[in-house]
DNA sequence: ATTTTATATCGTAATATTGCAATATTACAT
DNA sequence: ATGTAATATTGCAATATTACGATATAAAAT
């Protein structure tokens, strides 16, 4: 069939596998590094920093907007795009969470 | 054409979106919090837990293994699978490193 | 030896993703 | 008005993912 069975799980599963989805491909992940390395927005020039077609950059960009990784506005002809912090910190407290509770793990295993 | 360009991308870059990856889809989610809940390795009964069917479980809980997220070992007639502390570990410092870049960031944005 | 239990693999249908050429849109510059 | 630059959308081919029924495998229990 091939359609994820969303229904099945939390709102947060879905939601946090949302993100990882998202950040489920290489492009994706060198496009919110460029913007973390540029140091705030970034007005253009993505698609020569991404060594991908302009129409597959934009698809890229159009995905991680979906998954609220990140933000974009219109500024002039260009388009302004930066990291939504928010998203970030979301997975960050994740897997965060997830270690915390690995570390006061009483079995040891495997 | 459908198959993703990882030689344009640094290795790091790859290793992170195989991993993400990986937590891109919420039956995975779902079973590394459930490895997680039972503390420890857990043979047997995952597929109780997750509400779809045995061999597509199977199939999530192999994906999962060739991303390293979790290990697996036979146990007599069942199978023995528990998160890999080091894949967690690795995907918690790559988002704190995001985000203590994004707290020193200068300019406002967005 | 046979049955049961736990898990994996195969085959296959439905759907999603990836990538790009061609084209459209939109704002700015002339 | 026309041209240019930046980005998005469309359409499509190649490939990958998701899900599951049927079947295989392998250890444990009877």
């Amino acid at each position: 069939m091939g359609a994820t069975k969303t229904d099945h799980f939390t709102e947060k599963q879905n939601s946090i596998a949302l993100l990882a989805k998202a950040l489920g491909h290489p492009a994706r992940v060198a496009i919110i590094e460029y913007l973390l390395k540029v140091d705030g927005c970034i007005c253009g020039d993505i698609v020569n920093e991404i060594p991908l077609a302009q129409p597959t950059v934009s698809q890229h960009l159009k995905e991680l907007k979906n998954a609220g990784l990140i933000k974009g506005s219109i500024e002039g002809n260009a388009i302004c795009y930066c990291i939504d912090d928010k998203a970030i910190l979301k997975l960050e407290n994740y897997f965060a969470s997830i270690t915390s509770k690995l570390r006061s793990r009483k079995k040891d295993c495997c």
